[in-house]
DNA sequence: GCCTCGCCGTACACAAGTGTATGGTAGAGT
DNA sequence: ACTCTACCATACACTTGTGTACGGCGAGGC
């Protein structure tokens, strides 16, 4: 246990801190990573986030850089474990069939909206959504090109197939189950 | 002018404070609507928004009604005008067109993101998103009915249109409009 | 010429959140 | 045992926002 916080039940470290703030985040995006509310979650006053942070900003720095190495460990980790047993095929559809249907599912969902409709306002953040943007897309795109589709048409096949996972966060349809195995027909048939 | 307050220059009236609450909820979603900023936005003060409303509730309210019309709006008419001299073809050209190079239709983009993640711990809000939802997919199946595809086929190929809709609303990516013509050639070509 | 009424400003009490300064405490080191 | 240090609580001053009560003011009706 390598931790910042050697021991301790009440010991926070930073990252239970930026655990908690995605949690407000998922519930009322950016603007409800407070503080106050945070430090109540946690049993803790806010003297204890004063300790770990600066101030609120530094939270969100936090929660930036974290969010930035977990949104592409989501895409390359989660997926490619399994590692060369799956086809590429096979690991779009997992790639489809894994949001938003769970619970933790659904919290993640619910952040990339708050991280997204911040990210309209706050710099920092832009640059984190671009990134990670390009990122999750090269992958997509590249899976594709193995999968047997040239450079040109995986590029737009990819753009199609990241919409369609997105709208999974953005869209309140009724069939979800029926729209995933529409998908995967559409974009993978 | 057949406004609800007949004449005067201060004079506001409910519209124009839902007019006001939508450009700040572009800029930070449901909780930057808040009374005394939008007052100040507007020039006068917080007794002008209590005589017009019970209290901010009432204002969200008054939002959700204005944006299920406007939105089912955006939809129908804005694309209709030109009437029959347009085939489906081409309306769907314009639906794909239109969004979200302006910075109007910038503006429209940010709302549509704050209604969705406001709709995630609002039930009211929540009924609104879903009936929008359903109006737009049940048009863009219509029209690309009438343009040569059957039922089923029209029903998947319409998720797909509207997620890449909304995708440009919710992506950083960084050529909109190579995007855009890649979009025009896998969904209509 | 008053009076009502729609519309807004002002003032108040209250709540929630930020940051800071300072004090307390348990554990490890020596 | 003494101290140092990481961690947290407490108390304070400040800011922002909500809702409410009340007062003012101009435009029409009678």
């Amino acid at each position: 246990m390598s931790e910042t916080s050697p021991s301790g039940a009440t010991n926070l470290d930073v990252a239970a801190w930026v655990e908690a703030a995605f949690d407000a985040m998922a519930e009322g995006g950016i603007d409800a990573v407070r503080v106050d509310p945070l430090a109540k979650r946690l049993g803790v006053t806010r003297g204890s986030f004063y300790w770990h942070f600066a101030d609120r900003d530094a939270l969100y720095l936090a929660m930036l850089k974290h969010w930035r190495e977990g949104a592409s460990y989501l895409v390359y980790a989660r997926v490619e474990r399994g590692a060369d047993s799956k086809s590429p095929a096979e690991r779009l559809d997992t790639l489809l069939s894994l949001p938003y249907s769970s619970p933790r599912s659904a919290r993640a969902a619910a952040i990339e909206l708050g991280v997204r409709l911040w990210a309209r306002r706050d710099k920092r953040a832009a640059k984190a959504v671009r990134h990670i943007d390009r990122v999750r897309m090269d992958y997509f795109q590249k899976l594709l090109m193995q999968h047997g589709l040239d450079k040109d048409q995986a590029r737009k096949r990819a753009f199609l197939f990241y919409a369609a996972l997105m709208a999974e966060a953005l869209l309140f349809v009724d069939n979800r189950d029926q729209t995933r195995v529409d998908l995967r027909e559409a974009l993978l048939g």
